[in-house]
DNA sequence: TGCGTCGCTACTGTATACATCTTGCGTTCA
DNA sequence: TGAACGCAAGATGTATACAGTAGCGACGCA
């Protein structure tokens, strides 16, 4: 039914958006290889106006890189890039959970944030963690740092961080499916726990500095994470972003 | 003659967004005001559908703001937002100085940014500076600030800072003009022009933490020349970025 | 056999016509 | 008099036709 409302109500333009970046997340398309025009349009089977408004946007959300001479093709990234980006991502969310700190939040819009803290709690609290629970984790966790994000109250902040985080590899909860298949699971998702709890803490005891860098190294779990499932290189198929990869280590 | 070549070479998509953003940096739309693609082909001169690639551009790039029911507006700022952006583009420029730093640049690579600081001392160093200087200072700055950059050797984190610098009264040259009005233009010069040296030193002794530090001190310097010639209130005119404050301020 | 040039093909860039939707105003009814 | 409904105007979303250009291959000449 979702999928009837999809195919009527949204444009041409976001269908065939979507259907691109299905494409090239899944690795039909592979990094390097040039996207025509024409070709989109036999792909989404919309005409050519919309196709064209897609790429540019896929251009910006970063999965498309223009050709000088005109057209796009697929990005490629190197797992350089990839541990960048996520760094570059904990240092915006670090600087988020800085302003916030700062700048002060009233208990009252901290109150959600302490809901989310407590529901992960929950969560990470069974010892086998069932892939459901993976799963629920990995929802509410989006959550979590959204809401953090949004206790910046900084408008020019939480859009590049949005933007940051829309590249499939840098989102925070890009390699938590990952991580569930890896002995260290638990304890990892532990860690990235304590993590979230102590940046409500130092939120609420407005220590900026501490915020700030539990932030950044939070998001160095996201590296590690990336690491270890390459390396045991099993259930690759959990990290679509990696289609992205260059060649090297596909 | 090179406004021949463009009005000759360049796309018309590219043509209407440089008359659009022009448009709107002078103030010649106002902030909030919609922008109807009509209006928009009236305007450049060029059809409907380059019209919309420009408009989806400077979407992107941050001067409009897409409207739910379709269309775009022109985006308005308030002060916060301004001083948000420049602190976003200091963090960014110091992960891009701690990068270096961390990972080391040879000798050689780091020459050019040597030059580059000598030029600006040579700049600097005229008692009363003048206009044309401080012209030049402008450019070298910029210079500087790029060539840092790529020292990074990051694709995604240049990327991220060549966008944030987009925003017109984020780029680290924003307020360098509306600075020469002031009594205090020298001194601030010679602030950051030692905050330059000192990013240099840094970076070449591998000392992360202190290039990563200073690099976000520099950009501060922008919010003090934002605020002094504002409080100012005279040679508003030397800062163009500022017509798309929320009238407040105006 | 290799290099240069010519021509073709297929792509992107642009314009425009048509369809659909939203919004605002006017009219009518309660 | 106010609210709601309907219509009209103008906007955006979409499709397609046409023009211009770049890249590639084939052919000819040295």
């Amino acid at each position: 039914m979702s999928e009837r409302d999809t195919e009527r109500s949204v444009s041409q333009t976001v269908r065939a958006q979507l259907a691109l970046r299905d494409m090239i997340l899944s690795g039909r398309l592979r990094p390097g290889e040039r996207i025509s025009e024409l070709q989109a349009v036999d792909i989404t089977g919309v005409s050519r106006t919309p196709v064209r408004l897609a790429l540019v946007r896929l251009e910006d959300e970063g999965l498309l890189q223009a050709i000088p001479s005109g057209g796009f093709m697929v990005k490629a990234f190197t797992e350089r890039d990839i541990l960048d980006s996520i760094e570059l991502r904990g240092t915006l969310e670090g600087l988020a959970a800085r302003f916030a700190a700062e700048r002060g939040v009233s208990a009252r819009s901290l109150e959600p944030l302490k809901e989310c803290l407590a529901d992960l709690d929950q969560l990470v609290r069974q010892d086998p963690i069932s892939v459901e629970a993976f799963s629920a984790y990995v929802t509410m966790n989006a959550r979590f740092h959204a809401i953090l994000n949004e206790l910046s109250a900084s408008a020019p902040l939480i859009r590049e961080i949005d933007r940051v985080s829309a590249l499939p590899f840098a989102s925070p909860s890009a390699f938590v499916m990952a991580q569930s298949a890896l002995p260290e699971a638990h304890q990892i998702l532990l860690l990235g726990q304590d993590h979230h709890r102590i940046v409500v803490d130092a939120i609420e005891n407005r220590e900026g500095a501490r915020a700030e860098a539990v932030m950044r190294e939070h998001s160095r779990l996201a590296a590690r994470n990336l690491r270890l499932a390459v390396r045991n290189r099993t259930h690759l198929e959990l990290m679509p972003a990696l289609a992205l990869l260059k060649s090297s280590a596909e």
